[in-house]
DNA sequence: CTTGACTCTGGAGTAAGCTCAAGGGTTTAT
DNA sequence: ATAAACCCTTGAGCTTACTCCAGAGTCAAG
């Protein structure tokens, strides 16, 4: 097939394909005589695991390492795959704590805000943001007026 | 005070200044003779907002719009700074979401994957990763093998 | 045979937030 | 007086995952 087909039956854009084979994911297993990409059923199936691989997080970079083993599945074991997908885990973990303290962060400022029609000049949010460095000095937070 | 002297205070590059203040968040309060950017009190204080603003999760554009806010405070209302806040908390829970789907999707090839020493060829995980499309098809899952 | 849909290549552009390098002045301490 | 440390500007590069464009060849239908 095509690559026109190909894209239609996974929901991407050519850019995509042609870019995924300049990063060395997806080759077309043929040219026709046109210099056309052509692709096998074996194409589509590896661009289905390259989509569902980006689908649960994975970056390119990372999809790319799980081809390395897809592509030669005698020579690795169950454990290479389990700590790719867990070190992925620990990863999401990571952030997901970053942005917990994101969100920590601000809902202590949006707590210490009234919200209202008053005017910013006394906004307690930023206030706080004006003082204090961020990592460094923790002193006893005072909850401005506003 | 000179750049120099404005970074070591704050624990950032002389580049990230420069690149702060072609982004219109920072500009020095004089030049000297010899064009050399001079802080005062104020711009290190600004640079703090902006430290801090980042710190809990704005981008430099949001920031930008803090200090809109910061420079002309009489003219704002603390509901329109709060809005902003809040509008960061829902884009970073959003975020959240996503992550905790991606650790979802993750977790459940790895409980399916025994990790040992035994070939790929069997894996689970580069099984389910090959079979199924990822949003469309929602067929009952086997656990295969591994 | 022509039109439109499809495909090709190469290269540029995007967002975000810096970072670095080249080439050259200025200040400060010794 | 000279070397080290500091500062300047301009412009390019990095990362990720594409997206878009120009200019040109190819294929299928009517």
């Amino acid at each position: 097939m095509k690559i026109g087909e190909l894209v239609k039956r996974h929901g991407v854009s050519v850019d995509t394909i042609r870019f995924y084979e300049k990063q060395q994911l997806l080759k077309p297993s043929a040219r026709s005589d046109a210099g056309y990409r052509l692709y096998r059923e074996a194409d589509s199936q590896r661009l289905n695991f390259i989509l569902r691989a980006k689908a649960v997080g994975f970056s390119l970079q990372q999809v790319r390492e799980l081809l390395q083993i897809e592509d030669n599945k005698a020579e690795w074991h169950c454990a290479d795959v389990k700590d790719k997908v867990q070190q992925k885990m620990l990863e999401i973990e990571q952030q997901m704590l970053d942005l917990k303290q994101f969100h920590q962060a601000l809902q202590q400022l949006d707590a210490a805000c009234c919200g209202g029609p008053i005017s910013a000049t006394e906004c307690s949010i930023l206030t706080a943001l004006e003082q204090g460095k961020p990592p460094q000095t923790e002193q006893h937070k005072e909850h401005t007026s506003c």
